[in-house]
DNA sequence: GCAAAAGTGTTGATCGTACACCCATGC
DNA sequence: GCATGGGTGTACGATCAACACTTTTGC
């Protein structure tokens, strides 16, 4: 037993937040979706040489910020996506926490944070995915200047090891779709077609899906309603509306399945 | 375009690391099962009244520390179980990070603080779990004293919100073994009887499983071997021997099913 | 011989997969 | 009338769920 007279186990080289100051972060991956491609929110980042003409740093990363100190993760995750859109009441997961101490070492990471006066620290960052539904995309975006919407599959040379935080969103949302698929409903629309659910599974898993049995599928599942309603303005057969019912969804999720 | 004449967006009341020393420590959720129960580490917390019989504090917490300056997670996770255990080469699962302004706020932890003179600051944990072999569980755990194993399903009123912790890697546990079923045999001898296994998945999800339908399944999967081998010194008809194979395992999973 | 756990087969329902042709609309 | 995507059915195989009796061993 642990008595008053021991005292707890800090080790001498440990020094627990006292060699250091720590630095808390948490960095948003937000996901949107147009009917074509997966898309996700960044920001650029430009450092101009002295001349005002050399551009010694000119690349992305994902909107981000120091946690606040009275705030817990979810509340901070929750201010990034509002300060970036103006929108509460959005979806949002954590996924992974990163703290290499590396992961702040590429040249132009050390020579952005000389530019910003910071202090090279210890990082850590508490990674979330969001998403926002279609007519959430088209917001301006600019309360949180020089952010945009970038195809997801093409973006590369990310600062920091924002690339790897990416990929490792992809999979936890990949994952998480499997097992909670209401999930994939936050990137459609409320009334939404059946191709466009087709395509967004084949964007989000990069397959190609047979259409008869995908509409089995779906037309199977009771918390997928198909509405008394058709596409309008299409050039070829208008197809039906299908809304996603998450009172339905609760009650169809009580099954499971173990191995 | 952010350029070289906008300065950061760092907001006043943000101040990262200058109000607040933050600490960063891992929690470790270590797992074993003793053919019957699933166990995990946990460690006495004890503080004693000024009379020296009065128990101000008598309660449980996880194995946990802080990270040290220049390690990152995984590393400060094997660092945790190698000083209960003397182990290396543990399986280890980063499955989230708490790190509520509140999490340290029940009166009894701050007593221990007090005890232990520590500032109330803001502690982040990033939170593991961690899977042992049986005869791993039997190991002395005497690198740390006060460790000792505690029927999981059974712990309750633990320090902090180590509750709240071991209930959501129970749920990272569960979750991860649907989808990769090769991480159960982390709590398994290399030899074991398919009532072991069986056992197992009955006590993680808590369910009763059907004998007939299971052996059927496992010997349905090419990665489990059964091996020319049965039981010894038991006292009913002695069972077959099975072993899991990384190597077919590996094979095996390359099919995916989606939605 | 008895207690305790091992081992085993069939049936019906459900689900996944493969595959090709006609339909409604805008232009 | 043509281009575009919408909508549909069948057959086979695989998988899942339900269900009860016999066997082998230690004591």
């Amino acid at each position: 037993m642990e008595t008053v007279k021991r005292k707890p186990q800090v080790k001498a080289k440990e020094k627990p937040g006292q060699d250091i100051n720590y630095h808390m972060t948490i960095d948003c991956v937000i996901y949107g979706y147009d009917s074509k491609t997966l898309k996700i929110v960044l920001l650029e980042r430009v450092l101009l040489g002295k001349d005002g003409k050399d551009m010694l740093i000119n690349d992305l990363k994902l909107p981000g910020n120091h946690l606040y100190n009275h705030e817990d993760f979810d509340a901070g995750a929750k201010r990034i996506v509002n300060d970036l859109t103006g929108l509460n009441n959005i979806e949002l997961h954590q996924f992974k926490a990163f703290g290499s101490p590396h992961r702040i070492s590429k040249r132009k990471d050390l020579l952005w944070f000389q530019h910003i006066n910071y202090p090279v620290t210890r990082v850590f960052t508490i990674a979330y995915y969001s998403l926002l539904r279609p007519h959430q995309i088209h917001l301006p975006l600019n309360r949180i200047e020089h952010a945009r919407w970038y195809p997801l599959y093409k973006v590369k040379n990310l600062a920091y090891d924002h690339q790897q935080i990416i990929e490792e969103s992809l999979e936890a949302l990949r994952t998480k779709i499997k097992l909670q698929p209401d999930l994939i409903f936050n990137l459609l629309p409320a009334k939404f077609s059946m191709s466009q659910l087709l395509g967004l599974y084949e964007e989000i898993y990069k397959i190609k899906l047979d259409r008869r049995n995908f509409y089995k599928k779906i037309n199977s599942l009771d918390y997928i309603v198909q509405l008394n309603e058709k596409q309008q303005d299409v050039s070829h057969k208008p197809g039906w509306l299908y809304m996603f019912s998450s009172d339905l969804y609760e009650q169809s999720m009580r099954a499971v399945n173990i191995i």
